[in-house]
This record gives structure tokens, C-alpha cells and sequence, in this order.
RNA sequence: GGGCGGAUAGCUCAGUAGGUAGAGCGCCGGUCUUACAAACCGGUGGUCGUCGGUUCGAGCCCGGCUCCGCCCA
């Protein structure tokens, strides 16, 4: 008869050392390619991964630790079903956030006309040089290349730190939103959407931040709650010397930029004006007064200035009603000089027009609105009335954004509204509430989306523009690069048909000078993975890619984007299933944010609880919930992956000859286990990976070792029974231990693979559990036959706890012998209970025992009846 | 102002077919028991935010309200 093999615990280090396990087995799984994706397999037993990649140049913290061990466990579970996971990491590292990085860094600043460097060599600004010095100037290539220093210290630091944590990427697949290929496809994707009429250039109003002087997108804008003030204006009428009326503004800089005016039609305070001209004070321009429902009557005084630009219904006004373009604020956020009398700039009285404005040029919007308060005078007919106003801002910014009018290229988007929210139907958001975030983003959509950016670091908008004869560029005639000459940089490469020295000549060309949104690129990432337009039959085995994990604030700007593109170039979804992961909140409900200053860093929490114990934190959140930062959640985990590694010891160092499980309380147990299994696997289908998880726990620990494992340590040892029912014993421990391992696998990657590792291994002729088969219904039914008694175990269980109870009140240990045990029951229970009794006995050390079957009690009820316990010094 | 989520034990959270409230941590008491004292055994602890409705019965379903958070205007 053959014996189980088992291991010498003694052989074995008396605590799991986390922090040299993860050093080894990190090195071991790269080592075996656990986690190389495999191209020759079919798309249907694929599991395509749409990974985040993270923006580089931010700050590191238990955020990131948190949503991107979410993904890791659903990915290592759908690897355990033996599905081919691509499972690719990528860096977004271009973008404003990285400029700004730089730009602090090295204390430098870019500028178009500035020369490259090439010997430029800097070690980064101190403090102090910060301060004294202005930055240094360097060219847009220098910049570049300085950025790409930054950005690539950044990544490593990532890497290594998603590398502890033990997520499972295959790290073959890297890649940058900057690199060679990212650049390749981005530019493609324009090409695509150009030859399909999707994208178009035009000079138009649009946001604008004054500070970091480029445009910015719908998605990028948020209201902040700002102090604003009324100012109550009177205006002339043109011809009628008596009639006057008042418009309330909060932002009567922009008086000298005013175009029109208006009120709501049926507004009957008005209603004489509608057709004639206003006359603006200080700056006697006349503007036609005109009806638009879109005045509300009640705000304010009803009627109000239109300006160039105040707003996006300013910028409507001026459209529908044809009015004059007077831009007075500039690309810098001040007031540009202009000169009444001349252009656009009408007026009755342009002499002292041009007094007031001199007093205004040059100044900051803010400036410039208390220098003309100042100069109203009785125009002012009352003191400015505090208010509270959203204001429009950039994201990143500090300063409320500008409608300026530049040129720029847009996505037709808006034509795409109903398409778009038809495609978020098609997706399986989780959980599925978060679908209304997208629906309700998508119909509130009111601007294309704006996809050119005035920035150095990103991915260039491959299109010049011919310089005509007199050295005007030709923007209506656009120059786009074509697919093979990919990826190019018009501001290096000269336009197809030209000579470079052709650059910026008359007859000659010009490079369009912008580069592309980061959404743009980022948008493609499942395109990225699957090498669109550049390797069909990839594409067809990578897309659409199975999930797409990401938090909910960028539901918005990641998630509608890249619905968007796969939509417009592909007509298709992106994904199948969108995944949310929650915030990590301080422990008052705060977000955490490095600019909030609670962000807590993954280094220390790592070395202390292990990386399992991290993930256990991680993996105890449910989807989508934010959840505050408790290092409670991180003890937790390190007690399990304790227990685990103490559990293993003990069931694999239990010798007994081979034999199947056949004893009525392991085939119990056996079913119990099915139970989890089941439980367990049906979790993870919906991406349930708290509940799995909360599942097992429960189990590993209430079933297998408080309670299972001292019911059978008698019989596994010898002291009961014979060597059948002593090989049945040992094989549902190790059975036991073997799935347990298996369901917490995903989870705790490294404890169960050190154990697996003891006798699993070679006993499975899986090498690694991460390779190994995720349990099934099957498995389990097949390791043995269902048991008698369902309840069985349950029953067990129940008198082995009334016995301790006894042993607790009494204050006798639990290892202490009992010589004269009685246990009363109910009949039907007690001839259930005998199936089992010998191995609630044992556990309770019984010497000399009794199952009593009394009438008049309750079914189920367990009592104690007789109990003798050893004294305390014999054993 | 509109939409969404949350409110359950001191803390962090479960509670998925409406059927007499659960876990872990904490706290109290006990126990060194040949896997584990980084452990084990036993115990304490909640009018489930609030008001009303449906129901034989509501943490769960319906409506109103309050507070917290997020998204949007």
C-alpha cells in the first residue's frame, strides 16, 4: 500500500517570510512565462484584458494598489479556467501632467523658436535654484528628451512595484502612449477618421486655459463654485436719448467685447427695444438688441450683454445672430490692445473709447474687471450683489477658462450622440448601475470633441498646411500624412512633395505645430494591445477585448472616449464588460489625492503585511464601492496567509497509507467544500471576486481549520479507527487544503503557491497553482461519494462546540482529557449524530463516552449531561 | 437644480428569492492544546438614518424627508 507524500514541518521555517517569497516566486513565474499570452490559441478561449495604463508622472499610492489588484484577481482566476490571457501593462506618460513634472524637475521651460541643444545636460533643480532663477529655456526637442528621462525613472518605479504586488501581466507586452507604435496608431486613427469625414479644422471659439495656453475638451472642464458679483449696468439706446435700460453682469470686463443684447421675447420690459440698437457705456458701441427664448426673465434683470465670449450661449448668439467678433481677451489671459472706431470695433465716440481702453489693455481679466468698475461711474446704478456662480475651469488649472477663438481640430461627436449611447447598452457594466454615468455624460455632450492641444510632450497631429504666394498658410487645405510614412513629426519631417528648406517659405509648407489630446491615444489602448490596421488576424483574436477595469471618474473622458473610437472606426464596442473598482477613501471619506495630502504609500504597508496581505485589502472591496483605508483589513489578511502557511504544514505532514475518502464525516465535509466551490465560482462569473473571496475565508476558516481539522486529527494520527479510515481522513484533509489553496490562489498568490509548492506540485504535475485548474463541481464529485447525512458535518460541528462550550465554563482547555463524557440529544438527532460521534469524541478527548437519546427535548438541542475532566497536571 | 450611490454592533463591512439580525476587528473571561499565542475556546454588543405605506410578517418592496459622497447642470 502506498503512503501519501508529506513534508517534514520541521524542515520548514517556523513563520512565512513574505518579503523573500516574493522576491523568488516573482522571479520564478517570469522565469516559466505563467503569464505569456499565447498568439496560436483561438479568440474563444481568450480572455483579452484592457489594462489601465497609469499616468506615470502622478503620485503612487494604495489607490492604484487597490483597483489594479482587482483586476489581477479576476485575470488569475479566468487563467486558473484555462483561458489564454493577454493581460498587456502600458504608461501613459505624455500629457500636461508630465510637462508640469518636468518643468519642476528641471526647473526649465519650453519655447517653438528656441534651437536644440544637443549637449544639454541637466541634474535636477534644487529648492533654492527654484526660487532665485528663472527656468531655463530650452528648445521643444530638449524638452522632449527630457521628458522621456522623467518618464521612464517614473515607470520603472511602477513596474516594481506592480511586480511585488505580484500582478500578473505579461510584461512581453509592455508599452508607452508615447512610444514609436502608440504614435504609429494614434496617427492612424486620425487618418482614418479624416478619410471618413469624422474629424475637421476650423478657427472657432473655444475653451481655453490662459495659464497653460492651450485648448481643452468637454470632458477636461469642471465647475467650481466661485464669489462672483452682479454689477448692474445702465445701457443707452441708439436714437431715443430717454429710454435706457440696466443689464446685470458678472463680468463687465468684457463690456467692451459686448456684441448685442438681449431678452427673452415675451418679456414685456423689453419688448420695445427688440430691432434697435444699444449704445454701451465708456465705449458708445452700438449693438442690436434682439429677442432669444434662451434669456431667462427672471434672472438678473432679464436682459443681458452678449459678449465675444462669455460663455458657450454667448458663443450661440453670436453664431445665430451673425454679431461682430471683438476679442479682447488674449491667448495669455490679458486684454489685447484694440482700437475703437477701426474693424469690428464700432463706436459713436471712439476717442473716449480708446481713453478707457488704454487703462484696460494689457491688464488680467480679473484686473481689468476692477479697473472698469472704477471708471463706470453712474453707468453702475448699484453696488455690485454678491453671488455664487459655477465657473468653468480647466481640470488642471486655477484660472476659469477663456472662449478664444483659435484654430483647431475636432471629432464630429455630437452627430454620433444616440450611436454612442446604443453602443453603452451593448456593454456590461459592473456593477451595473455605473451605465447611467455613461448615458448621462454622453446626452449632456454639447461641444465636439476638441482633440488638439497647443503642448510639446505628445503625440503630433500629422498634417502640414501649403504657404501660398504671399505667405499665407492654407489651413482650409490641409496636408495629412499618408498611412506608410508613419509615424511622422511635421514639425521635423517636411510635407510629402516638399523640401524641408521649403519650411515655412512662401509656396512653401508649414508643420501644424499642435499635438493630439492625450485621450486621443489613450482611447485606443484596446487597439493598441491587438495592433489594429497593422496585423489583421491579431486584431481579430485581441478585439473587442473582454474587460476594460478602470475607476468611475473617468467614465467620462477613458471609457466614452474609447466607446467612441472603436464605434467610429470599427462600428463596434470596445469590450464586453466595463469593471469598476471604487476609490480608496481616508479614513474621514475623503478621496485620496496627493494635492488633498492624505495619500498613503504602498512601500511600508507592503513590507509589514506582505503583498498577500495588501491584496486581501484590496480584493475585500466590492465592486465599484469606495472604501476607506483601514490597516485592520491588512492585519486581516496577514492572520490568513498565516493560517494558510500553518494549515499547509499540518495537513501535509499527516502520514497515512493511500485510501480513498470513504468515512461518513469527511464525505460530509467533501460536500461542504462542493458548496464553496460552487459559491465561489458563481462569484467570480459576475466579477465578484469580495464575495469569492468573503466565501472561502468563511469557509477556510468556520469549516476547514477550527473545526474539520480538529475532528479528524485523531483519526489522521492513528488513535481512532484503521487505516482505511485513517487514509480517508488524510485524503479529505489534503483534498481540502488542495482546493482551498486553489480558490484563494487568485487572491494570495504567493502563500498558495509556496504551499501548492511542498507536495501539490509534483502531486498535480501542475508546477505552479497559478496554472493549475480552477475547482469544479466535477472534481469534487468525483473525490468522493456524497454522504449519508448531508447535515453531518453541520452536526458535528454543533456537539463539538456544545463540548467546548462546557470545557470553557468550567476553564479546562480544550487539549485537556475528558474521562466521562455525556451528550443528551433528541432521538432523530442522536441517530444522526452517531454517524459521526466517534469523531466529535476524539476531538473532545474523550476516554470513556456516551451519546444519550432523551425524549423531551428539543429537536436539535445538545446538552452536556455528564462531564469529568482530568486535572490539570495528568495527561 | 437633475442623476446615481451610501446610511446595519464602538470600528470596517456582509446580508441576491420579505420569514425571529451576521462576520472580522475591538472589548470581557478562559486556555501554552505535538499546524499556528502572529493561536485557540467561550462571551458581550444593534429599536438596521428618519417618517409613512404595502403585507399575516419589511434591513430587504413603495413614497416622503435628513445626512454623507460622487457625477452632471
Amino acid at each position: 500500500m502506498s503512503a501519501f507524500s508529506t513534508i517534514d514541518s520541521a524542515s520548514l521555517p517556523k513563520h512565512f517570510d513574505s518579503a523573500e517569497a516574493e522576491r523568488r516566486l516573482d522571479a520564478q513565474w517570469e522565469a516559466r512565462g505563467v503569464y505569456r499570452y499565447d498568439p496560436r490559441r483561438p479568440r474563444e478561449e481568450t480572455f483579452v484584458v484592457d489594462t489601465p495604463p497609469p499616468t506615470v508622472s502622478g503620485s503612487l499610492h494604495m489607490g492604484h494598489v487597490f483597483s489594479y489588484t482587482h483586476t489581477d484577481v479576476i485575470v488569475r482566476q479566468r487563467r486558473m479556467r484555462g483561458q489564454n490571457v493577454y493581460y498587456p501593462m502600458g504608461w501613459d506618460d505624455n500629457g500636461l501632467p508630465t510637462e508640469r513634472r518636468v518643468q519642476n524637475y528641471f526647473h526649465v521651460r519650453a519655447e517653438p523658436g528656441v534651437p536644440y541643444d544637443p549637449a544639454l545636460r541637466l541634474a535636477p533643480a534644487d529648492a533654492a535654484k527654484l526660487k532665485k532663477e528663472a527656468p531655463l529655456v530650452v528648445s521643444r526637442r530638449n524638452f522632449i528628451e527630457l521628458c522621456k528621462i522623467v518618464t521612464r525613472e517614473d515607470e520603472q518605479a511602477f513596474m516594481s512595484l506592480w511586480r511585488r504586488l505580484g500582478l500578473s501581466v505579461d510584461w512581453s507586452e509592455e508599452y508607452a502612449t508615447i512610444d514609436e507604435r502608440c504614435r504609429h496608431l494614434a496617427q492612424l486613427s486620425f487618418l482614418d477618421l479624416h478619410e471618413k469625414g469624422h474629424v475637421y479644422g476650423v478657427e472657432a471659439p473655444t475653451m481655453w486655459d490662459v495659464d497653460f495656453q492651450t485648448a481643452v475638451a468637454q470632458a477636461e472642464v469642471e465647475d467650481r463654485p466661485k464669489q462672483g458679483a452682479f454689477h448692474d449696468i445702465r445701457f443707452g439706446v441708439r436714437g431715443a436719448p430717454e429710454r435706457s435700460f440696466v443689464i446685470s453682469t458678472t463680468r463687465p470686463e468684457l463690456l467692451p467685447a459686448c456684441v448685442g443684447v438681449t431678452a427673452h421675447p415675451d418679456d414685456e420690459r423689453y419688448r420695445d427695444l427688440f430691432g434697435k440698437e444699444a449704445v454701451t457705456p465708456l465705449f458708445g458701441a452700438p449693438v442690436p438688441i434682439f429677442p432669444s427664448p434662451l434669456a431667462d426673465p427672471a434672472k438678473g434683470t432679464g436682459i443681458l450683454m452678449v459678449c465675444t465670449f462669455g460663455d458657450q450661449t454667448d458663443v450661440h448668439w453670436w453664431r445665430e445672430q451673425k454679431l461682430a467678433l471683438r476679442q479682447i481677451v488674449g491667448r495669455d489671459g490679458r486684454l489685447v490692445p484694440v482700437t475703437f472706431g477701426e474693424g469690428a470695433f464700432a463706436s459713436d465716440a471712439p476717442a473716449e473709447a480708446n481713453r478707457h481702453y488704454a487703462e484696460l489693455a494689457g491688464k488680467r481679466v480679473a484686473g481689468a474687471r476692477d479697473a472698469i468698475v472704477g471708471m463706470l461711474g453712474d453707468a453702475l446704478v448699484a453696488p455690485p450683489r454678491k453671488t455664487e456662480q459655477a465657473v468653468k475651469h480647466y481640470e488642471k488649472g486655477d484660472r476659469p477658462l477663456e472662449f478664444i477663438t483659435t484654430r483647431q481640430w475636432f471629432v464630429r461627436l455630437l452627430e454620433q450622440k444616440d450611436a454612442l449611447i446604443e453602443r453603452g447598452e451593448q456593454i456590461g457594466w459592473h456593477p451595473d448601475f455605473m451605465r447611467l454615468r455613461f448615458r448621462n455624460w454622453t446626452e449632456g455632450l454639447a461641444y465636439d470633441w476638441c482633440v488638439s492641444r497647443q503642448r510639446y510632450f505628445g503625440v503630433p497631429i500629422p498634417v502640414w498646411y501649403p504657404i501660398d504666394a504671399d505667405g499665407r498658410v492654407q489651413h482650409d487645405r490641409a496636408i495629412v500624412a499618408s498611412a506608410d510614412a508613419l509615424p511622422v513629426d511635421p514639425m521635423s519631417d517636411p510635407a510629402p512633395g516638399y523640401a524641408e528648406a521649403q519650411r515655412d517659405q512662401p509656396g512653401g509648407f508649414t508643420g501644424d505645430p499642435d499635438v493630439f489630446d492625450t485621450w486621443f491615444t489613450s482611447s485606443l489602448t484596446p487597439q493598441i494591445g491587438s495592433r489594429w490596421r497593422l496585423d489583421p488576424d491579431r486584431h481579430a483574436r485581441l478585439f473587442p477585448a473582454d474587460i476594460r477595469p478602470q475607476s468611475h471618474e473617468i467614465i467620462r473622458t477613458w471609457a466614452f472616449y474609447t466607446i467612441a473610437k472603436a464605434h467610429l472606426h470599427d462600428a463596434s464596442v470596445p469590450w464586453r464588460h466595463v469593471v469598476i473598482s471604487g476609490w480608496i477613501l481616508d479614513p474621514d471619506r475623503k478621496k485620496m489625492s496627493k494635492s488633498v495630502g492624505n495619500v498613503v504609500t504602498p512601500g511600508h504597508l507592503l513590507d509589514e503585511y506582505g503583498a498577500d496581505g495588501v491584496r486581501y485589502w484590496a480584493a475585500s472591496a466590492r465592486l465599484g464601492m469606495d472604501t476607506a483605508f483601514d490597516p485592520k483589513v491588512l492585519k486581516v489578511g496577514k492572520r490568513l496567509v498565516t493560517k494558510l502557511f500553518n494549515a499547509g504544514k499540518f495537513v501535509l505532514s499527516q502520514e497515512a497509507e493511500v485510501h480513498p475518502i470513504t468515512c461518513e464525516l469527511d464525505r460530509a465535509f467533501v460536500a461542504a467544500l462542493a458548496a464553496c466551490v460552487a459559491e465561489a465560482s458563481a462569484a467570480f462569473d459576475e466579477f465578484e471576486y469580495a464575495r469569492a473571496l468573503m466565501a472561502t475565508e468563511q469557509f477556510f476558516w468556520a469549516s476547514f481549520t477550527d473545526t474539520y481539522l480538529e475532528l479528524t486529527k485523531a483519526r489522521a494520527r492513528g488513535e481512532l479507527g484503521d487505516a482505511a479510515a485513517r487514509g480517508s481522513a488524510v485524503a479529505a484533509l489534503r483534498l481540502g487544503l488542495n482546493v482551498l489553496l486553489r480558490l484563494f490562489a487568485p487572491t494570495l498568490p504567493y502563500i498558495t503557491e509556496e504551499v501548492w509548492s511542498w507536495a501539490f506540485a509534483a502531486e498535480s504535475g501542475h508546477p505552479s497553482i497559478h496554472a493549475a485548474p480552477w475547482p469544479s463541481a466535477e472534481e469534487l464529485a468525483a473525490a468522493a461519494p456524497p454522504p449519508d447525512d448531508a447535515d453531518s458535518f453541520a452536526l458535528a460541528i454543533a456537539a463539538l462546540g456544545a463540548i467546548n462550550k462546557r470545557k470553557s465554563d468550567e476553564g479546562v482547555s480544550v487539549g485537556r482529557l475528558t474521562e466521562r463524557l455525556v451528550l443528551a440529544t433528541d432521538p432523530a438527532t442522536a441517530e444522526r449524530l452517531a454517524r459521526v460521534w466517534a469523531d466529535v469524541a476524539g476531538a473532545a478527548r474523550c476516554v470513556d463516552h456516551a451519546l444519550e437519546a432523551a425524549d423531551g427535548l428539543e429537536a436539535g438541542a445538545l446538552e452536556v449531561r455528564e462531564a469529568r475532566f482530568a486535572p490539570k497536571s495528568v495527561e
